[in-house]
DNA sequence: CGCGACGTTGATTTGCCTCAACGATTGTGG
DNA sequence: CCACAATCGTTGAGGCAAATCAACGTCGCG
């Protein structure tokens, strides 16, 4: 391909593509242009896609009875976002997606993405990959909401999520490390 | 098969498999009998095997450090058990891996397994199928550590893991919920 | 300009931990 | 087979981390 197009580079990054794969897979693809705080998927939809973010900043987030928001994950460019669990299911979404940014993402359709795991077996590959380094990655996360202080939590995503820390308000950021907005801003006052 | 192996049952109940395609899964495991108390993986040591349980009762813990063991999960028969980050990065383990009771489990070593993902396809989409699930699980445990009380993280442990609660010793459960024995005896007065 | 969104500060409350002590049960060696 | 130790669960007192609640300052934007 003489342009390589955002997706093709992501998933070539991690598995081999041959140029007409390529062009199979990302037929395969829809693009999706979010305003700021648009929501690409809200509590009781469907959640039929698989998605990927070329472009932008978004959140997945659920309520909980009192109406509170919880954040569970943010995704950035070269991210994938979703609901995985409505996903897989097929049940009605429970987490809401918003863009905080102006977004573009690239959604595939669940049985369209079955059709191309036969079609295109690495994309299979790819996304065993994507899904068990995303595993290994929660459970770091569990570990920490576990046995951590807040305090230990807010300097582990400083280190490792300085692009993300400073393209989202505070107080977002204390919901995805699950503390209150006035805890986070006693932690910072050193 | 005449006699079906327990590991094969289990993969044939997530994906298809030829007879030919299941003898050769099965020659490339080993099995492995542990005694109870035994280490199937201690800290340090390389993680170059998935692993099946086909018998038995283990866990996966870590140690923090003031000493502490601090549990990430428990297996029973049909489940898997690894330290996933040590097997991907191939670094040392940071987590030890012992059985609770006289265990039988299956293992493949890394490389033999990337092979297997070649010659039988079904076996990387079985990988796939099975991370996801454990992905998804994993989310949800996070979800509950960040934004639900040591109670409500207890009866959502009892109503989903019955079996684990009567095996396992309740000092155990503290740790695998993230509180003191202590705290859990006061929860459960009542 | 005025309003709403965001961050901060401090007082009070609460969930859970720490520490110490004490039964009950299990298992083990003499 | 018994005595003793180790393991496990429970109880209660005191303390700390983080939540709640209320108030206030600042900034950006319609």
């Amino acid at each position: 391909m003489a342009f390589l197009h955002p997706l093709i580079a992501h998933i070539q990054s991690v598995v081999d593509l041959s140029e007409e794969e390529g062009k199979t897979v990302l037929e395969a693809y829809r693009k999706k242009e979010l305003r700021k705080k648009e929501f690409l998927l809200q509590e009781g939809e469907p959640s039929n896609h698989m998605r990927f973010i070329e472009k932008g900043c978004l959140r997945s987030f659920f309520l909980d009875e009192d109406g509170k928001e919880h954040i569970q994950q943010f995704g950035i460019e070269d991210w994938w976002i979703n609901d995985l669990y409505a996903y897989l299911t097929q049940s009605p979404a429970r987490l809401y997606i918003q863009a905080l940014e102006p977004s573009i993402v690239w959604q595939v359709h669940r049985e369209r993405l079955e059709e191309l795991f036969i079609q295109v077996p690495a994309m299979e590959r790819f996304y065993r990959l994507k899904i068990q380094r995303a595993y290994v990655a929660s459970q770091e996360r569990n570990m920490q909401a576990l046995y951590q202080t807040a305090e230990e939590r807010y300097f582990h995503f400083r280190e490792h999520y300085r692009s993300i820390e400073q393209r989202v308000p505070q107080y977002m950021i204390a919901s995805f490390l699950g503390i209150t907005p006035e805890h986070l801003s006693a932690i910072r006052k050193k």
